[in-house]
DNA sequence: TAGGCGCGGGAAAGCGCTTTCCCGGAGAGG
DNA sequence: CCTCTCCGGGAAAGCGCTTTCCCGCGCCTA
């Protein structure tokens, strides 16, 4: 008996219940309780069925902390993302975090905002927590702490490419497709000259649509002025600052193509605010497809990214480095395809829609106009 | 010396680096590393400095978890919003987390969905994570749970109203202002048929912002017809199914505000697909101000609840209740001003501007048509 | 020079849990 | 009936840290 008294009386906070107050309960050891809570399978079934009421008598939660602790796992995750107020990043987060809790794993969040020193602290505040594992879904990181962690052996999953080393778990996105199907939805419907406004080019990801973009244009004979491929930023402010380098020029292009859907936005509003009609005068396609995209005015035509396939791989590459013996130990890429969809901002080239074609057409896409 | 072995040898993550390395690096005893690592001021400087030394030479993060064990407080905070997929809270999670992390907090995040079963697992879970306080930002939750919390002191922070008991720390938002100012902005443009898109009901927020509208509307004498007051669930498609609902009516209204922005987007896009021109034909207003609203089609006259101030007085009302202490101990309430911010989805009433007016008013709001 | 005092730092307890080790009792076999 | 084996469960170690307790050293005063 006789508890020793805690040296730290008044720190714990009051009402706290531990396993020794279930165990008193129940009169059984802590050792008991433990493996009951664990479903061991050795402990007598009247045993644990008697410890289970006495834990719900009392309200036991067992406490992580101490678990993590002992067990050296904290089944926590970290998802590191550029920017939580993209809207494509909240998408993530729900389904990342879905997955996670479904395996008991809980989740700590963190946007960068692309600055790389909040990148690093997050990383060293997540590995304090003691995170069992991260995901870096910021389509593009390069930094030393992370070179270490991957060194390290700490799980770690990449989206597009980490570093180039072996046995590092990465899901590669295939822009490819969806970008090519853009390129070439726009060149059936006539467009010849097609915009490209990038995100910030030190994202691999970015470079990797904007390279898909030219390739597609190429494959198709099509040239790309270098004034037609300008740097945004993946906001929406980027999107109207870079429509407005656009609109500036003398040979404004038919159709502009956006690396994410934020960009789109922006460029609508920024057509919106010269009295561009959309898409009558000029088509607009995004990437990613948000949930916003199809509400936007007009509902955007855009490349979707299943960002649910995102969350699964993730967490399930996760997974793989984290338990030992995992059905799918030695996978260490997943594939995302994309995919078009189109929707009402793009259409034929302003100017090019002869009635016999109109009629032709019907219900074309993006012709029903505001 | 003479560490004793591990009694779990394989579980520990190799290369991990505890106190005891630094310790032994440092030849002082894991108390002093403690205690520079605290910057506790009665060690000696000089030691201090050969303990930091020793810190930066071996890599070492202070385990969080074993910190959290002893102490009995983790330093981590939960915070429960509606939906993570409401731009709304990205907005507030990020400053929120900004907050948190500047006084050495971590966030725990989670949405409810408005789902009863899911609050209650994500309190449990932040409970078991043993986080010191949890803010609870979905306007209006009533939890059996949550009820035992308060009983037991647990640090809790509610925006509204929580349980009416006393010692409860809330964030009164002051709706009344921002949709008072939204009404006489509509009415003073010659409205008077105006129509409002609440939210879910369920929720107090919800009712509380319906509530204001009725009164402000009252106050100038205008009536309401109850098909003018239709039931929305604050996200886009509910807008959309509400606005239907509302041009099926004989008499449609003239101007119509949401119980929120995303509601209002959905009502734009609602109107878009019926062809009615916003705000020629029909004016709209939302509230929150999210950060998309100015940059919809036209850009939305909004109410603004500014959600970096929601964020900072949660962030303080929750340390209020977590260190004794505090100076602002005792503060059980904090209020959220609103405010209306115009731009130009609202106008005159339809058919009732006469040129005259129309020179007179100049550049008035919203009437640079698409 | 001896006793008192203060202070810096080490030893150790213990936070809540998991897991190993071991012991006692039950069942089986001789 | 006695011994061997097996098994369920208790005692205890220890996860990485904080904090108390206490000891020893240096300095001051008598």
């Amino acid at each position: 008996m006789s508890t020793p008294r805690s040296t730290h009386p008044e720190r714990r906070r009051p009402g706290t219940i531990s396993i020794r107050d279930v165990a008193k309960r129940a009169g059984v050891s802590i050792a008991t309780v433990s493996r009951a809570v664990n479903r061991i399978p050795t402990v007598d079934p009247e045993l644990a069925k008697r410890v289970w009421v006495a834990i719900d008598e009392v309200g036991y939660l067992p406490n992580t902390q101490a678990r993590a602790l002992v067990s050296g796992r904290s089944r926590m995750l970290g998802l590191i993302v550029s920017e939580i107020t993209n809207p494509f990043f909240p998408e993530l987060v729900q389904e990342f975090e879905n997955l996670a809790v479904a395996q008991g794993y809980e989740v700590l969040i963190g946007s960068t905002n692309y600055e790389p020193e909040r990148t690093e602290s997050l990383i060293r505040r997540m590995l304090q927590r003691n995170v069992d594992g991260v995901a870096v879904m910021t389509f593009g990181i390069e930094e030393e702490l992370v070179q270490k962690l991957v060194e390290r052996e700490f799980p770690l999953v990449f989206v597009d490419a980490g570093p180039d080393l072996p046995n590092i778990r990465v899901i590669k996105v295939d822009y490819g497709e969806g970008i090519r199907q853009g390129v070439q939805h726009l060149a059936a419907l006539g467009h010849r000259q097609i915009a490209f406004i990038t995100g910030p080019l030190r994202l691999r990801s970015a470079v990797a649509r904007r390279d898909s973009f030219l390739k597609s244009m190429a494959e198709l004979g099509l040239t790309v002025p270098t004034e037609h491929l300008v740097e945004g930023n993946h906001t929406m402010e980027g999107g109207i600052s870079a429509m407005e380098q656009l609109t500036a020029l003398s040979d404004l292009p038919t159709a502009v193509m956006c690396s994410n859907d934020m960009t789109a936005i922006g460029v609508l509003h920024a057509l919106y605010r010269t009295t561009h009609k959309v898409p009558e005068e000029i088509s607009v396609v995004g990437f990613d497809d948000i949930h916003l995209a199809q509400f936007m005015l007009p509902p955007l035509t855009t490349v979707q990214m299943s960002c649910k396939s995102l969350a699964t791989a993730a967490v399930e590459a996760l997974r793989v480095g984290i338990e030992r013996d995992h059905p799918k130990a030695h996978k260490t890429e997943w594939h995302i395809p994309t995919q078009l969809v189109v929707r009402q901002s793009s259409t034929f080239p302003r100017g090019t829609l002869p009635a016999l074609v109109r009629q032709a057409a019907g219900k074309a896409p993006g012709t029903n106009s505001r």
